[in-house]
DNA sequence: AAATCGCCAATCATCCATTTTCTGATGCAA
DNA sequence: TTGCATCAGAAAATGGATGATTGGCGATTT
């Protein structure tokens, strides 16, 4: 299984993109990125295209490209569209998902609360592995929900979410991990009206401290 | 305003896909797109690798394109996803969209009505015409919804929906322009139920009669 | 202040090297 | 003779380099 450059290529700027390491709104020029990525101006082309595409970045006609601005506006789209299809999705997720479905949430569930712990005691643990293991806890409890399509979406919409998280450098400590536990309560008891509950809980309360955190920048 | 060369490739092929000119699942070789649409590997690459993280063609690794698969649990799956976000967006935009959203609901009407009758008649219109029309009223309907990211992912959904309804060739006649009759006076009166129960209809009636088509073609 | 000139960067093509995959032919065995 | 496995050649995809063209942006001039 080799995969290919314009595949890695385009998974690192993904990653620099949602992780602050590329800003928002910054230009990207060619021959940086050049420099950067170590590929060929037509890869990176490639790349960027496809980031183009899913909203992570903008092609501005003829002037080449710019990781996507980040606005307040912005940031409730994603969060009411997140609600929406992982409301959706944990419902049917619930409501169908086979028992290897629950062990997968448990097992997600136990890597995300351990590193959750060493955030919580000070250990400045990688943002990258923390966000690795929340993503892969969201994911897992949707995981059930028999549509692939459903999944994509999600995963597209959450990752642009996530990178609000990551350049306001939120972490809610015990109130999340407070609310990861009773999601992962909810989906063993395949409790949906409590699952909901907590999860727009969960989204809002995210928002909230990154609009928080995007106002004390501001100032 | 000059818009680039991938750019218009990228709009072609995706247009020929959607409307079967590229059969599903078909290989897509590098020499034979160079000649149908007279351009470079790298720009072809570019706007192969859009419609890949789009769903409408998938990268086979090292083996280059080929055109996204059809199946029935797929259309089940975006009909599904289709229902989820334009309910959704339908009713947002029942609810806050302004005057002018009023008028481009009934200008979309008209358009979309004038040629149905006319294809209702036994006139073989241009598909890719009533397409545009049919996309541009149900996009009309929930364009005051006020989410920007909403509506892209609406529009994502719906033309992979689309193409099950072009590569049947399915065109339900009057049924569907009843429908689409009554959701023009829903939204004129902002009666976001009766919207909501004909916009299901709707697309479940689409989808029977795709599968119906898929049926007899596999027959 | 507005228009123009020149520079820089993006776009895109052609050519080429490398690597992987597909195809078909050959040889061995049943 | 037929079926299957293996291997060699062909074909195709990947990715880099170079160069021509074009559009955008800033500085200078009127």
């Amino acid at each position: 299984m080799t995969l290919s450059l314009a595949q890695t290529t385009y998974e690192k700027m993904r990653s620099d993109i949602i992780f602050g390491l590329l800003p928002p709104a910054s230009r990207l020029r060619m021959e940086e990125l050049r420099a950067r990525y170590h590929v060929s101006v037509p890869t990176l082309r490639e790349a960027l295209s496809r980031l183009a595409s899913e909203g992570l970045a903008v092609a501005e006609d003829q002037r080449g490209f710019a990781v996507a601005p980040i606005s307040e506006a912005n940031l409730r789209e994603l969060a009411a569209l997140r609600t929406l299809i992982e409301l959706h999705a944990l419902e049917r997720s619930f409501q169908v998902g086979h028992v290897e479905w629950k062990s997968q949430v448990v097992a997600a569930h136990h890597k995300l609360s351990r590193i959750e712990q060493r955030m919580i005691a000070g250990d400045p643990c990688d943002r990258v592995e923390w966000k690795r293991y929340d993503s892969g806890f969201h994911h897992a409890l949707i995981m059930g929900c028999g549509s692939g399509e459903l999944l994509a979406v999600h995963g597209s919409v959450f990752d642009r979410y996530l990178r609000y998280q990551m350049v306001y450098l939120t972490f809610r400590g015990q109130i999340a991990a407070d609310e990861h536990q009773a999601l992962l309560e909810a989906a063993l008891e395949r409790d949906v009206a409590r699952g909901k509950e907590v999860l727009v809980r969960h989204i809002e309360g995210g928002v909230a401290h990154a609009l928080r955190a995007h106002a004390a920048q501001g100032a």
